[in-house]
DNA sequence: ATCTACATTATAATAATTCTAAACTGTTGA
DNA sequence: TCAACAGTTTAGAATTATTATAATGTAGAT
């Protein structure tokens, strides 16, 4: 578990200077176990409600997209409504529950590699993703 | 190449009403060859610059709306700014292409069926969609 | 301590989409 | 054929997510 000095570091590594928010948003996003998925929505919830932080808009949408060109987040496209963003940069695949509207990660172990046969002439691969979209059993399908 | 005539009969089967404007709509999204991607701007231009059709912006949501819930047209996540829709409502994958934001068709045989190993309890797969996003391939990376 | 470049802030602006309420039009069935 | 109704379309207002602006604040180097 990385504490606040540790997140100052991390920011300085990659060029961010570490201001009071970054830091505050730091310790929402990486002070857990598991990856996080959210959407600006939700951090900002999380951070004038559980961390008591007092923070602008403007400020958490400019500090998600500082983190996400530094490599400190990536997003997701799941729907064309909402940006989601994931603390797990590196390459792997989503399920996403239409119920609840929560994304959850896939293991490397759960997908195997996919095999691309096509070739666009002059184009290279940036990036393979797979959404797998799930919903309850007995729920009814369009 | 179906004519005005047959959609109206496709329109009516689903069980909506043939309206003059669903019926322009039909002609722009299905009288082609190849399948066809859009954004919701993109099909308001068409319709108003090459059918010469003044319709509400209101009305082609609505419409495209109507024409996804009866399975006319498929929405596609790609980013979360813009909704894009494809004609081809069959399961199959995509190509991005980032440099000029369009959307390319994967046949089946270009990508290997995705085996899924992880199972979320009490839920069922409503799809698995891969999206392979290239750029150009000398362009700066992020 | 001071300076400067970068950050933060509140607010305004923009863009995509949805809502609303009134007018309109296919369809049904008398 | 035509009245009546339910479903549609429309213009414009409202909403939501996001970005721009311009003034103020602050981290870090000197």
């Amino acid at each position: 578990m990385p504490k606040k000095c540790n997140f100052i570091e991390k920011l300085r590594e990659v060029g961010l200077r570490p201001t009071k928010q970054r830091v505050k948003m730091c310790e929402v996003l990486y002070n857990r176990e598991k990856t996080f998925h959210f959407t600006i929505n939700d951090l900002v919830k999380l951070l004038s409600e559980k961390m008591n932080q007092k923070i602008s808009l403007a400020t958490v949408y400019n500090t998600v997209h500082a983190f996400e060109r530094k490599g400190y987040l990536k997003e997701i496209s799941i729907d064309s409504h909402k940006s989601y963003f994931d603390t797990n940069t590196s390459a792997h695949h989503h399920f996403f529950d239409e119920d609840t509207h929560e994304l959850i990660d896939c293991d490397e172990s759960d997908i195997d590699k996919i095999n691309i046969r096509k070739n666009i002439t002059g184009k290279k691969i940036n990036s393979v993703e797979v959404l797998v979209r799930v919903a309850s059993d007995n729920q009814t399908q369009k």
